[in-house]
DNA sequence: AAGCGTGACAACCGCCATCGA
DNA sequence: GTCGATGGCGGTTGTCACGCT
């Protein structure tokens, strides 16, 4: 669309492109000239005359347009105007598919970085491209379907393989292998956790949260008949180490969490629907014990789609103690509550770069988002994770680092939320107390005692109850200092399941089916357990 | 035919980084 | 070191066309 026109421009009073509203004028007749500064769509003329600057002076000093052309445009409206639309080499018309795969594969390594993707897409402006994807995402959020194909995701993901600040998983450390994993197997080297199964994110993570980021889990993902045996080393995020303080569970966690066999009954029906079955019904594609069944929440003003599930976090449903099995005819709150939930614990505490960042990115950032939240919500307790520096001041050159266009993750985790979430007040989690079973305020001592034993040890130890805390930490190998890299390892085995068919006709082989992460890793591999709490233990105590 | 929803697109807005005086 | 100019970038809004009810 050219999108030129001769009439109701608008103009403004002064030569900053930014003035209210108040300071527009409408008048066709001050198209041209040193009058105030046109608005609104170009018309043939001017682009005529855009064209011939450039042509005469070539690109640049924009604002100097105005001066020596007589354009009444301001140097940004002119300098887009060019490169959206008057450049040669621009290519018209609509994407091709090959073009629409490659922005997914972008967007999915770099988020919302439209510039950088158009340099990926010769001819293609980073408008075009923000366009396409923001109307395919509101397309794709209305259909229930996945931002990313699985495809892409494993791409994605094997391609960040190669990619630099990349946390390699002990690879020696292999009870499980890949080829031993339908699931994606996450080994968590040297946990000790000496509670057992005080591991309250476990289900969200699992349950949702990783799992339902197509390609996004750390968590043991053994749910059955996937074939993913891809590896990947996960990228590690420095960002991820800005974290602050965190709360400290306090009193008995039986009291709060519960244990796996509660938590994790999942009907067979659940691979029905992920390998391209029916839509189980709401009681039983829920993993009994998760979040969303325990939030009480009964109203669900829309059909829930298996695909939107499968993105949506349950992290922030709200979880009632000795429900685990409960509601079935309410498994889960309205579509908008969830994005509600899941926008704000992505936002919370976060700044604008840190809401723009990559697939990856965004499970590791939703791990910091669901502390943070746990954090406010628990403003009275906090503990600061082991070797994770209380002055986030610290280490700014890594945060922003990992921020920087270097990262293969680029940015915008919370975009693979926020695409689907709509903006929202500040109420949700305090409507929702969308993770108080995790953090709930108790004021039990026994837990929280021993954790303060530990603490007493070390001042920064990590909250052992947390794995959210741990994969932040100590479990994606980062030290006490700067190097993040090559510290620890830890395989993790595909971790990729596809919710649903894709844009591209990819073979969902890979779906879940099966039974609940955390079923199978209890029944089948508690010496992974083991593992974890030996990193729960800390570097001090291994 | 009117109203509405949606997609596609263009343009604007605000913020920020860079650069030079 | 400060400040203003400039340009880049990402988010948002406005407009139009089209299809459906």
């Amino acid at each position: 669309m050219s999108n030129t026109t001769s009439e109701s421009e608008e103009m403004i009073a002064s030569g900053d492109c930014t003035n209210s509203p108040s300071d527009e004028v409408s008048s066709e007749r001050n198209m041209v000239g040193n009058g105030p500064l046109k608005k609104g769509p170009w018309t043939s003329t001017e682009d005529a005359i855009l064209v011939d600057y450039v042509n005469k002076h070539g690109e640049g000093n924009w604002n100097s347009v105005q001066k020596h052309s007589g354009l009444s445009r301001c140097g940004k409206s002119c300098r887009l105007r060019w490169a959206n639309h008057l450049r040669p080499d621009l290519k018209k018309g609509a994407f091709t598919p090959e073009e629409e795969r490659r922005i997914v594969e972008l967007h999915a390594k770099m988020g919302n970085k439209w510039a950088r993707m158009a340099v990926e897409l010769p001819g293609r402006t980073d408008n075009e491209i923000k366009n396409f994807w923001n109307t395919r995402t509101k397309r794709r959020q209305r259909a229930g379907l996945p931002i990313y194909p699985h495809d892409v995701c494993l791409q994605t993901l094997n391609d960040n393989t190669q990619g630099q600040n990349m946390l390699t998983f002990d690879t020696s450390h292999a009870e499980i292998s890949p080829d031993d994993c339908q699931f994606p197997a996450v080994e968590f080297k040297k946990l000790e956790l000496n509670q057992e199964f005080y591991v309250p994110n476990i289900p969200d993570l699992a349950g949702s949260s990783f799992l339902d980021l197509p390609g996004c889990s750390l968590i043991p993902n053994r749910m059955g008949s996937t074939t993913c045996n891809d590896t990947f080393e996960f990228p590690v995020p420095k960002r991820i180490r800005r974290l602050d303080t965190y709360p400290v569970f306090e009193g008995d966690p039986n009291e709060y969490f519960p244990t796996v066999d509660q938590s994790f009954e999942i009907s067979s029906s659940y691979d029905q629907d992920l390998n391209g079955g029916d839509i189980p019904s709401s009681s039983s594609c829920l993993y009994t014990g998760s979040h969303a069944h325990f939030n009480g929440n009964t109203s669900s003003s829309e059909p829930i789609l298996w695909a939107q599930k499968l993105e949506l976090p349950s992290l922030q449903y709200t979880t009632q103690r000795g429900s685990c099995n409960a509601a079935p005819s309410s498994p889960l709150p309205p579509l908008e509550s969830v994005d509600t939930l899941i926008q704000q614990s992505i936002l919370i505490g976060q700044s604008k770069s840190e809401r723009d960042s990559g697939l990856l990115d965004a499970v590791l950032l939703q791990s910091q988002s669901l502390k943070m939240s746990e954090s406010n919500n628990n403003s009275n307790v906090s503990i600061v994770p082991r070797d994770i520096p209380t002055d986030s001041s610290s280490q700014p050159d890594d945060w922003e680092a990992y921020g920087d266009q270097m990262s293969p993750l680029g940015h915008s985790a919370a975009s693979v939320f926020s695409e689907y979430t709509p903006h929202l007040s500040g109420s949700s989690l305090d409507e929702h107390h969308s993770v108080e079973a995790i953090s709930v305020k108790h004021e039990g001592e026994e837990f929280g005692a021993k954790l303060s034993d530990r603490e007493d040890e070390k001042p920064n130890d990590l909250d052992y109850s947390r794995p959210d805390l741990l994969l932040d930490s100590n479990l994606l190998g980062s030290s006490s200092n700067a190097d993040y890299s090559n510290k620890d390892h830890c395989v993790v085995s595909d971790p990729i399941h596809a919710p649903a068919s894709d844009d591209f006709g990819c073979d969902s082989n890979k779906h879940i089916s099966g039974y609940s992460p955390l079923q199978g890793l209890h029944n089948e591999s508690s010496d992974k357990w083991d593992d974890i709490s030996e990193i729960c233990r800390g570097p001090g105590n291994r």
